[in-house]
DNA sequence: AAACATTCCTGCACGC
DNA sequence: TGCGTGCAGGAATGTT
């Protein structure tokens, strides 16, 4: 499901209703995700209170209490809800609900993912620090993330740019639909060898970057298939995507039909008028 | 029925 | 040769 702007509104609805909540009881229907869950995990997540919640690139962090950390990723069908009441926590779907976490007022948290390429992992937060999937995570989009870090690691790349944007080590948290969505912006062509893009295009990429994902955000996200929030609300962003899976009609700015090429095996969307 | 909001791993080519 | 890096392709998987 999710890229950045996602799993922000995910974790600014959760945080709401979430923080000084209590885990009692988890429960684990499948533990087979990206990693298996340990059989240890109920007993080691039990008790512990949510602190705070935060995110960093495409991952929501639970920071909890006794100083351990809870990591999810939703991989790209992943969904977390927030069921108030056990009453109507149900119906549980009986395939893809894989994990459900009980809290101390009723609520109930449900990890969905049909695909299982999501993830869940609780860590010591002496051990959090250099947990495998963060640490080689580029500056976040809102947070450090500029023309000339941009500049830099294009130089002397002959992959396709989109290909940079959605590395995760260059700039964290976009992926397919925003990368499409931010190079149309910025004018430049997907397929284009990032290492020959221009210093001013590079400029253009770097400031209109948090500015999609901003107005996303504000969006609550893009709903393209599946997303649900935890209220089981989609986004709303879906309707504001320029290029993305526009391919055959208008483009927006000059009308030219928009067309779609496959970039490192991943659809993208572009204008051959407007980008270069 | 091909395509999919992600990430990780493999193998090949190339340069030192 | 051996090692590091960049890049392309494939795999994991169930739905629509």
């Amino acid at each position: 499901m999710p890229e950045l702007p996602e799993v922000e509104s995910l974790r600014q609805l959760l945080e709401a209703s979430l923080i000084g909540r209590i885990f009692v009881t988890a429960s684990v229907r499948e533990p087979r995700l990206r990693r298996n869950l340990p059989p240890d995990f109920p007993a080691m997540i039990a008790g512990r209170k949510i602190e705070r919640l935060e995110r960093r690139a495409k991952y929501l962090i639970f920071v909890l209490s006794g100083n351990y950390r809870m990591l999810v990723h939703l991989g790209m069908s992943g969904s977390l809800s927030h069921r108030q009441g056990v009453a109507d926590a149900g119906p549980f779907n009986p395939r893809h609900d894989h994990v459900r976490l009980d809290l101390d007022d009723g609520s109930v948290l449900v990890y969905n993912d049909p695909r299982r390429f999501g993830l869940m992992e609780l860590y010591p937060d002496a051990d959090f620090a250099r947990a495998i999937e963060l640490k080689d995570l580029g500056p976040e989009p809102f947070d450090g993330f500029t023309a000339d870090g941009l500049w830099l690691a294009t130089r002397g790349r002959t992959t396709a740019i989109k290909n940079l944007l959605m590395d995760q080590r260059v700039v964290a948290g976009v992926g397919n639909i925003y990368a499409s969505e931010i190079l149309f912006r910025a004018r430049v062509r997907p397929t284009r060898r990032a290492g020959k893009v221009t210093r001013s295009e590079v400029e253009r990429i770097a400031a209109i970057t948090p500015e999609v994902l901003r107005e996303a955000i504000g969006s609550n996200g893009t709903t393209f298939r599946s997303y649900r929030d935890s209220n089981g609300e989609p986004g709303r962003y879906a309707t504001q995507l320029r290029v993305y899976d526009r391919a055959g009609k208008p483009c927006l700015i000059c009308g030219e039909l928009i067309r779609m090429v496959v970039v490192g095996q991943r659809s993208s969307f572009y204008c051959r008028r407007c980008q270069k």
